[in-house]
DNA sequence: TTAAAATTGTGAAATTTTTCTCAAGATGGT
DNA sequence: ACCATCTTGAGAAAAATTTCACAATTTTAA
């Protein structure tokens, strides 16, 4: 679906307004089969003959994913990962606000990052009270993965997404993702190693 | 399968020995019957009626995966992201090796980021000619993904690994990973907009 | 020694996902 | 107005994946 995204926006700094779903799957190299079955999910988007207007597809898949609205993060764990993400502006353009960053050092408390005043993790639950944050990122080292998801569920938050290569014991109504950067280099290496040998 | 390898390399910490599919899978939280598939796929390693040696399955799947050896990478943009893998040590444990570090930005060629030069990406080719490189990162602006590629593409490497939220063209035997973090932010919003609403 | 309990490996069944096919609707040219 | 050409939507078919069920094998204990 996010891919569908990305080609869709980059057709419409093309100026393309209308788009087959044959062309469509070249791009996003999938089935056309797959694009309709996909696209027609959340309704009769395309005009038969024609193809599909790619500003209103867009809004409506946008829709159907809900970002068309914010959606209020914070960050645990401000190492390499962590600074590198306050820094990164594309997730605002997306609707994804970080309004707070936590660290359990006390040589990093206090400073500023990226204009976010890194707090205490103890005080994460006292500090998320006041907002509705709907996700919490883990970016810690793995030891400390497991306690900043620990602060994350006692503050009431349904939705982590965990960047430490360790599986999280939470509750069942709280969902955890998992990304891992490592899983990508072992599937490259997986899959070339059928050249290599 | 890389989920195993993180629950095995715990188990081993713990100095379990011994595991069997059914513990396996509540740890890995997937059903018992898809371990023992997975795992009789690339040869029997599990005894009947006592379970996995988890040291020797640890050793057959990293055997089988191909992160037994070391891939050299190269790295193409240094922004926030460039600069967080550099300096994240978890990649070599496993094998996964940066011998080089380019950006096309006058200002940054010279700078020196965890004991790595920054070269111009101009000169890519023949710097990688002596090396041989496995896999190339992409951490560059969206903007600049595709000429990091080409340039990757034209020193022969055959994987790529694509942090920039765009699709890449590359000829049919170059295979490219595409890692997306809003695609993560966006499962979760879509999930969490069920209760939301 | 024998029986009970534990646990894998694997064929069969069930489920899910992907692809194929084509009727139905839209467009454009004559 | 009519026909040829596009292109979607959706049911059917095909393929892939997941789960079930149980024989085969090992361990434990009486």
């Amino acid at each position: 679906m996010t891919v569908y995204i990305q080609v869709l926006e980059d057709l419409l700094l093309q100026n393309q307004t209308i788009i087959s779903s044959d062309k469509l799957a070249k791009e996003c190299e999938v089935n056309p089969s797959q694009i309709r079955k996909d696209l027609a999910y959340f309704g009769e988007f395309g005009i038969r003959g024609v193809g599909y207007y790619v500003q209103d597809l867009l809004q409506a898949i946008k829709h159907f994913l809900g970002i068309d609205k914010n959606w209020n993060c914070i960050l645990v764990g401000i190492g390499n990962l962590g600074r590198a993400l306050l820094r990164h502006k594309q997730f605002f353009n997306k609707g994804f606000i970080i309004q707070a960053a936590f660290d359990c050092d006390p040589f990093k408390i206090g400073e500023i990052v990226a204009n976010h005043e890194i707090i205490c993790t103890r005080r994460l639950k006292e500090h998320v009270k006041h907002v509705d944050i709907d996700i919490g990122l883990i970016t810690t080292p793995v030891d400390r993965a497991q306690r900043a998801a620990n602060h994350i569920v006692e503050s009431g938050i349904k939705g982590i997404i965990n960047f430490a290569p360790v599986r999280l014991q939470v509750p069942s109504d709280v969902k955890v993702d998992y990304v891992d950067l490592s899983t990508h280099l072992i599937n490259m290496a997986f899959h070339l190693s059928d050249d290599k040998k």
